[in-house]
DNA sequence: ATTTAGTATCTTGCAATGTATGGTACTGTA
DNA sequence: TACAGTACCATACATTGCAAGATACTAAAT
């Protein structure tokens, strides 16, 4: 019962940041949250609470989110995890990418980048009428 | 029981269309194929039918999405409806925007936009390392 | 005439996944 | 010892795309 004000406080940040967005952007998230997450960990390897930080920085997410989301990709067996202590509170848990996660992440990066032509094609032109 | 062979047809169609895009489309998906479909519609008016041929040439989707997001559409009052008779077939439910239905097609298209703006960053250089 | 194929719409139950809510636990400071 | 900050986790819920299957009309083939 302790730290559930701070634990609101970031909530209440990330809701900030992204104000404006609130309408579908829930939706828009679907899936994509897992490419972040990936990409992040292709650079170096964090632990969960830093990956929240990081991407609510741009995207309005919470901790329901992302832990259970590092649960699966660990159980897909696309990263793996060692605990190390911190000075400043619970002992972190890192995440570090494995090979097949590595592949995925580029392969998701791929089909990311062709959805949004898709999508932008769409947006743009239209179908042509006939 | 008559043209359900027909039907198949059409989702194997679609689903070759993306072949290889399979892994995680379906999370992709999620939110954008209203955006998708209001878009369409802002051009000029269209059935669901036709909705579903157009989308399916770069998306891989199926007429069970289509029709219960349309209905959302309608009782949200983004749409109305008009049938009109066919020389080829059943009646078409012809879908034309609201007023409301063009702002939030322009609301979408901006916060679409964006997020991805939001997400490459985390795919191109990622977030900076403190 | 009956079958088959094409066009068109709709419904139900399921699966995936983000969210809200709330809990635990450790550290350092007042 | 109370509190704030850091960090992790679990459960119940809502949204929404999908699979599967039903219905109905028209037109061409048999």
């Amino acid at each position: 019962m302790y730290g559930t004000v701070c634990y609101y406080m970031l909530h209440e940040i990330a809701g900030k940041i992204t104000e404006g967005c609130d309408i579908m952007n829930i939706q828009f998230k679907k899936g994509v949250l897992e490419l972040c997450a990936l990409a992040l960990l292709a650079k170096k390897n964090r632990y969960g609470y830093e990956l929240v930080n990081e991407i609510s920085r741009s995207i309005s997410i919470s901790e329901g989110t992302i832990y259970p989301l590092l649960r699966r990709l660990k159980n897909d067996g696309y990263v793996t995890t060692y605990l190390q202590e911190s000075k400043e509170g619970a002992p972190r848990k890192y995440y570090q990418l494995t090979e097949s996660g590595k592949e995925m992440e580029r392969q998701l990066k791929e089909e990311w980048l062709n959805f949004v032509k898709q999508v932008n094609s769409f947006l743009k032109g239209g179908a042509k009428d006939e």
